[in-house]
This record gives C-alpha cells, sequence and structure tokens, in this order.
DNA sequence: ACCTAATTGACTT
DNA sequence: CAAGTCAATTAGGTAG
C-alpha cells in the first residue's frame, strides 16, 4: 500500500532515491538542514549560495528552481561551442557582408550585372573588400538570378511549358 | 531547411 | 597564359 497524504510526501517520499538521507523528508532538506539532492534546474556553476534564512515554521524556503518551469527555465550557462570556426582547413572562413555592403553591392548590380575589374576593384575600395570577394558575390548574385528566373518559369507551368525554354520564332523570312 | 559565401573544374576570351 | 564566366557543389549560419 502506498501513502498519498500530504504529509508522507513531503516527509518520507524519495527517501529511497536518497540513500544516506533515509528518514529525512523533503521538508526538512528544504529547510536547509540537509544537503538537497541533484537538481537538474539547480545552478551548477553557482558554487555556495548563501546558508538560507532561518525560517518560521510552515515557511518554506525560497530556492531558485522552486519557480522553474519548461516556460520559464532558468538561465544555464551556455554550453561553450569547442570549434566555433570548425574551419575546413585550406577553405577561407565564411564572412558575411554587411548590411550597408550588401546595398551597396545589390545597388551596383541593378546598374549592371557584370563589373569590368576597373569597377570591381574600385566598388572593392569603397567597401574595404577584397576585389574579389565582390567578384564572387557578383557570380552567386547572376546565380541567383538566373536560378530565380528558371523557377519562376517552372512555377507557370501549362500555359507556355512546352515551348518556353526553346521559342519558336513567329515568322520566318526566307529572301 | 534555407540562403548564400566559397570552392571546383570546365570552358571562353 | 591570365583572368573571366558558369554550373554544380560544399559548407557556415540561422530562422522556424
Amino acid at each position: 500500500m502506498s501513502d498519498f497524504s500530504i504529509e508522507y510526501i513531503l516527509n518520507r517520499a524519495g527517501d529511497r532515491f536518497v540513500g544516506t538521507n533515509a528518514s529525512v523528508g523533503v521538508l526538512q532538506r528544504l529547510r536547509g538542514s540537509m544537503p538537497l539532492p541533484y537538481h537538474p534546474y539547480a545552478h551548477p556553476t553557482r558554487k555556495e549560495s548563501p546558508p538560507p534564512p532561518p525560517l518560521e515554521d510552515g515557511q518554506l524556503p525560497m530556492y531558485d528552481w522552486l519557480q522553474y518551469t519548461r516556460y520559464h527555465p532558468p538561465k544555464l550557462p551556455r554550453a561553450l561551442r569547442q570549434g566555433p570556426a570548425k574551419r575546413t582547413p585550406g577553405r577561407l572562413p565564411r564572412i558575411p557582408f554587411s548590411p550597408a555592403q550588401l546595398q551597396a553591392l545589390e545597388s551596383a548590380y541593378k546598374d549592371s550585372n557584370y563589373l569590368s575589374a576597373e569597377a570591381a576593384n574600385k566598388l572593392a575600395e569603397s567597401l574595404d573588400l577584397t576585389n574579389t570577394r565582390v567578384k564572387i558575390w557578383f557570380q552567386n548574385r547572376r546565380a541567383r538570378e538566373r536560378r530565380e528566373k528558371r523557377e519562376k518559369d517552372e512555377s507557370c507551368d501549362s500555359t507556355f511549358s512546352s515551348n518556353a525554354s526553346s521559342p519558336e520564332p513567329e515568322m520566318i523570312v526566307i529572301v
């Protein structure tokens, strides 16, 4: 038979998981007379929290983790990534363009999808980039445009799909 | 999963 | 040859 009374739960339940603390109830441990068993939400890094203040009878101590729920989880120290730059050897790091750089690149692209070497150098200079990065950006940008156009063509199928890729001339004039 | 920076390799000028 | 281009691919970073 199991005892589900609050009295039992607070004073005896869980003892078998604590081993040596058998017969010491949860309530007593909450009051700080005994060390608490491991709690997954307890701050692992905080070494010694100050001893809990003495409690009046019937008053529960305020442990941080008593307030934690899955929707209000504790702030846990972020698992520091061991390989932040898991940089493949021999490959340049991927460096994002700043919004200002992207704006300038897009604006230049709007003018012309292709850059002369001179224009690439000037643009790179003005944006504090290497001209290779500028050229690669244009290359990828053109690839994106072609891809988007391709996808758009594919999406409006059935109407003109049969001759979309190889349109026939409307008229052949033989002189 | 998606976007996109960077790489690769064939091809052109 | 040098210096581009493209298609295809690899891979970093992030939004959902």
